[in-house]
DNA sequence: TAAAATTCCTAAATCGTTTATGTAAGCACC
DNA sequence: GGTGCTTACATAAACGATTTAGGAATTTTA
């Protein structure tokens, strides 16, 4: 049953010549290699005939490449790292390369087993988006010289590329938007969570407030999801506290979607009537009643940018002189949530 | 810089061994295979001194396998798949194996081209959401003795394992839902596909609603997500043609989270007067205002026993005598609003 | 016409494992 | 002391490709 495929080593006995060549026919290599085309075109009939298709392990074996692409994140099944991963997947298939997704949790210790697996299976690049204290980790893959670009977060004090999204900028360019639609008392919900991108979002928040002469109103939530409950009852006690309030920027999707739920479980006229706006778009958006506007993540565009700079990397082989550091800017999206609102204070 | 990793050779040099007695240690054959206690321990504790990681290239060109296991799917980025993705990742990392999700996009050629590229990467496993047009290449597969297990969908006429949900059972379920909160005139909202499952979930509402004696309602809207405007329209149209209506039920997520939207559109009271419930969960319905009932698929089941059946196949080697062909029964998740409704009538 | 260059191809090493087979030493047994 | 059985390792052949170094035949050059 289990008929075993054909080796070069077969084709060349078939065919009377030597592995060599038929290696060098399979590669493209015949006319550089001085194979005469008569030669050349009978192995490639031959190779056509029996549809033969080379035993990737063995290559990878002998040329230390694997033609496979590991895109780490915290969750393969949070939209946006999937969106991003199908976008990379389809840019690395046009190029004969796959992509290995998987999770780290944001764990570090799962994340090193994850790296050094794919290490020895002569992964060809690593796209990461890094769980804290995994810097060593990430220093020792370039050292070894395998192309790494961080996504989404970055790591301070290592020279890496990366792909991140202008946080400060999107987040200023968010409060403005409130602004511009009138309102004055603009609460900033976010989550305790020590990462960059919070911070700059946060300070984004701040300075455009503060450029505008307004008030600050900051939440900060616990990031466990498990402790939904308690983030339920600190907005409610927020909102009870600063009933001035005239609209919300959540600092994340996930957030805005729980956070519109509890704000409608306080009072259901609460989301028509509040200027709600979020960082990450989500289809959820789109589809509730109200729509809700939110400032969204390029991911084409990041997807592409990190492919781009993958193959450079691998293209080039040695280290770059200079790294690249991507900040990408978003889109707002503006949806009627945010605009309607204006009318009715 | 590019420090070469020590191989067996190197290892066996250092200790002055051969490289069959490290290889033994190494894969914790030492006692099996006669190797003194001495001996095992001096090889293990160099082993770990140096914090040696075999090549797993080179393993798995000598084994012929992987400790890969490959999911194709429809899209990675679709939320049931991946997180059903995400269940297969972690029962696969505690035994020490990886997955490679990959989208097929529905489209047979891609996946030929997948399955042909894995095959000579030889991965230990596939599981599979087929698109249609691809019965041969699983058989093929089979004949290779690889193993193959389906998922979401069937293939007729193949005698294989295969892990589905019970869209039948699930269908008459949720429609009798409805009748049994006081709907009467319930409409079906389905998409143009040809595949098992729709089927199944039609039939299980026909059934039930002839059962209880009621009429049919049944809207067959274009597969195509480019149609939107095209659907919306059909939609409305339905809606006005039959005034009757008192409850809908969706026959996909996808499809819920279009249609309520364009009920919303229509007036936006009917969401909140209708009856309506969506076959498989999303977030959204948790989130939406009112909130939807569904009827969700056991995802972490169908991970469970995937994988259940994937490590039996990987292990017993020889073709199974009897496949599995597993029926899984989803749940019902009652929200509010198919609950409320019965007293409005 | 001998030396040099070119053309066309091959032998064999190599990547880093696993594993079938080999073998030397020690012991028991009649 | 010859035979057989363990024990405890080593030798070497795979796995299936790529690639270096080189060889024989032909052609060009001087």
């Amino acid at each position: 049953m289990k008929k075993k495929r054909p080796s070069l080593r077969d084709i060349a006995e078939v065919l009377n010549v030597s592995t060599t060549t038929v290696s060098f026919v399979l590669n493209g290599k015949g006319e550089e290699k001085k194979i005469s085309k008569q030669l050349i075109e009978r192995v490639e009939n031959y190779l056509k005939e029996i549809d033969y298709k080379p035993n990737l392990i063995a290559r990878s074996l002998r040329t230390g490449n694997s033609h496979i692409i590991v895109f780490m994140v915290e969750d393969v099944s949070n939209h946006f790292f999937s969106k991003v991963g199908r976008i990379l997947e389809d840019i690395s298939y046009k190029h004969d390369y796959r992509v290995l997704f998987c999770s780290t949790e944001n764990d570090a210790k799962r994340t090193r087993e994850h790296i050094e697996i794919f290490k020895e299976r002569q992964v060809d690049g690593f796209i990461i988006v890094p769980p804290p204290g995994i810097k060593e980790e990430i220093q020792d893959l370039k050292n070894n010289g395998l192309p790494v670009v961080l996504f989404d977060r970055k790591i301070e004090g290592i020279d890496i590329d990366s792909v991140l999204l202008n946080n400060y900028e999107g987040a200023k360019q968010t409060t403005q938007h409130l602004i511009d639609q009138g309102f004055k008392k603009i609460a900033f919900i976010t989550i305790d969570l020590d990462q960059n991108q919070m911070h700059d979002r946060l300070k984004g928040y701040k300075q455009t407030v503060k450029e505008a002469g307004l008030d600050e109103y900051i939440l900060t939530l616990p990031y466990d999801t498990d402790r939904v409950a308690e983030s339920r009852k600190k907005i409610k006690d927020f909102i009870a506290a600063h009933p001035e309030l005239d609209s919300v920027f959540f600092a994340t999707n996930y957030l805005s979607q729980s956070g519109i739920k509890t704000l409608h479980q306080i009072d259901s006229n609460l989301v028509s009537n509040l200027g709600i706006i979020s960082f990450d778009d989500s289809y959820f958006f789109e589809m509730y009643a109200p729509t809700i506007s939110a400032y969204a993540q390029p991911i084409e565009l990041m997807g592409k940018e990190l492919m781009r700079i993958m193959f450079d990397r691998i293209k080039q082989k040695s280290e770059p002189s200079k790294h690249e550091e991507i900040s990408l800017d978003g889109e707002l999206i503006v949806r009627e949530s945010s605009l309607k609102k204006y009318t009715r204070l």
